[in-house]
Parts: structure tokens; C-alpha cells; sequence
DNA sequence: TTCCGCGTCACCCAAAAGGGTGATTTTGGG
DNA sequence: CCCAAAATCACCCTTTTGGGTGACGCGGAA
């Protein structure tokens, strides 16, 4: 996490050198502020996104606090790590739509995302494209859950995930 | 989402016409380019930020796509309940707001009955087998029931259906 | 009687899903 | 620091699914 931040200030240290240069090689076309602030915005709004779903599933179990996520609030939430330390408490949140369970199957925070997704319906691509993964690691992760639940199928993994609990 | 996109380059316009401002305001200022990338790179971070921590927030909840499902199955049901009798008909129906009455698609009680098997996990030919038929006449029943549904895949299928309490 | 919805089935084809193997990178704990 | 678990990704290959088309028999409604 730490390197991230670092790597993310390295970046715009070399971000800003570019542009730096960027200044003096276009000082002479009018739109360069324009173009220039598109390529940062750009660039900046990738890395954000990258970011954020880097930090989403890094405590997901995070609250889904259902406020107005402010922007700076949200990037002070970067600083902040929560320790999750592992224990429950979360078991307790009985809501339709709690997110993590625990279970005896050894099944990975990840491994019930994914069964999550298929549940709702997406296919190995879409989830692939909403977990920032490629669909092969869409794959391994099904291929262990389904191994563990005993499932053959999407369909039958589903199922057994909803009588055991693990998904709503 | 497309709302978010549009909301972001909204935004981003709104940015770059705040920076042409600060363009002209700071130009004498030597560092005003640095400054400048540094503005852009955290509000772009920040949304990127937030809209990939928002992102990542909503998988639990399918919505049900704008996409109706209801253009051919309007039109059976259309053809199917509107016997020249008179008056009435349709009109019984009243309830725009109703939770779904039961079926209003035309699905058949067989198509149900399949829809109920894969819901089940059941696989094509074990569906088959358990309804007596051809593989080919499950696959048939299916199709037809994935498109009143509006579906893609079978998962799918299963979701929505549950959600209309077509099955438990 | 004719028409139509329903259920049935057969092909063909493309895409998705699943199984297996091997590999690398991250990450958290000792 | 090192290890193990988790997560990531890439191949290959087979099976399953889904889409599209066409066809046939049956039974009820026009």
C-alpha cells in the first residue's frame, strides 16, 4: 500500500517533468493547456480508478458507508488503512446484501466475489472487466470455488452457495 | 454509467475552462505548470478514485439493466390475451406499479419447468433426461425463455427470474 | 376445417464455460 | 528476511451453452 502511494507520487514527479517539457516544446500552440490538461486528466483519472479498485477490494468488508463519498473524502480514505485484523463482527450485519460471510470451505475473499458476480448473472468476461482481472484469473477463481463448493457448473455453484449462505 | 461518464466529461470541461482561467492568471508565476498538472492529477485521481471505489461498491445489486426485455413478449401477450370479446381486456391490468403479476411474458408452463431445473444447477442433458426429452428440445425451451426474459445466459435467467418470483 | 400456439426434435455454428498445468507477483505473518 | 497463501495470468483442450433455422404433430380456437 505504502509503495503505492509512493509510486503514485514518482509518477506524478515524472508526470510533471514531462510536462514540464511538454511546456516549452508547444508553448506556441494555442490549445496546449487544453491538450495538456486532457492528458493529465486522463491519465490521473486511469490511475485513480486503478487505484480505487485496488483499495475497494482491499477491505471490502469495509462498510458501504451509503453516504455522499466526497471526492477528498474519499482520497483521504487512501491514507487511512483499517486494520482488519482478521476477526468477525461483521457476521453480526445479517442484512440481505452482506457482503463476506465467513465459511469452513476455505473459500478466499476473492473466490466469493466472483461467486457473487456469476450469481448475479455476468459472465466471465463482464466480471473480468468489473474486477480489473483478465478473464483467465476469472477462470482459476471459479474453477477453485466451484472444486470446493463441489460444483460442476455456474448454475450449481450458485445454488449451493445460496443454501450454504455465502451469497444472498 | 453512462450518466457517470457523461457527469465526467462535464466535469472535465468544467476543469479545463478553470484552467484556461488559471492559465492566464498565473502565467507570470514560473512553477504555474506544475501547480497546474498537480491540480488536474489529484481532482482526476480523486474522481477516479471515487467513481472506481463506487464501482466496485454496486456488483451486489444487479440492477436490471435499462435494457425491457418485454418487446416480443409484449407482443405475444398482446396477441395471446386480447380476444376480440369486446370492451375490456388489457385494461384489467391496471397496476403500473404492481411488483410483477406473476408472469406477464408468456412463458409456458414448460419453459418454467426447465427455467426451475437450471435454477437448480441442472445441465442441459441432465434436465434432458429428467424431463424425458432431447437435449435439443431443452435447449429449444431455453432459448425462448431466455429471450422473454431478456437474458444472455442462464445465470442470468436464474437471476431475473427469482427476482419476478417466476421460481423460489 | 384451417390456423396457430405449443411442444418436440435435428443440424450447424460460434461463443462461453470448464479442466488442467505451470508460472509469477503480492501480501501477510513468523 | 523468508515462507505460504492468495491472487494474478497464460496456454491448451474439451464440453457446454446459446443462436439461428427448419420441420413436424397435436389440439384448441376462429
Amino acid at each position: 500500500m505504502l509503495k503505492h502511494v509512493a509510486l503514485y507520487g514518482l509518477l506524478g514527479g515524472v508526470l510533471i517533468a514531462v510536462l514540464r517539457w511538454v511546456e516549452y516544446r508547444w508553448l506556441i500552440v494555442d490549445h496546449s493547456m487544453s491538450l495538456y490538461g486532457g492528458v493529465i486528466a486522463l491519465i490521473f483519472a486511469a490511475l485513480g480508478l486503478w487505484l480505487g479498485a485496488r483499495r475497494a477490494r482491499q477491505y471490502e468488508d469495509d462498510r458501504v458507508a451509503p453516504d455522499s463519498p466526497k471526492l477528498l473524502a474519499g482520497l483521504a480514505q487512501t491514507d487511512v488503512s483499517a486494520p482488519p485484523d482478521g476477526s468477525d463482527g461483521v457476521a453480526a450485519r445479517a442484512a440481505p446484501n452482506a457482503p463476506f460471510p465467513a465459511n469452513d470451505l476455505g473459500i478466499t475473499p476473492r473466490e466469493l466475489e466472483m461467486l457473487a458476480l456469476i450469481a448475479a448473472g455476468l459472465s466471465n468476461k463482464e466480471i473480468a472487466a468489473r474486477a480489473f482481472v483478465s478473464e483467465n484469473t476469472v477462470k482459476t477463481h471459479l474453477s477453485r470455488v466451484f472444486d470446493k463448493l463441489g460444483a460442476k457448473r455456474r448454475t450449481q455453484a450458485v445454488q449451493r452457495a445460496k443454501q450454504l449462505r455465502l451469497i444472498a
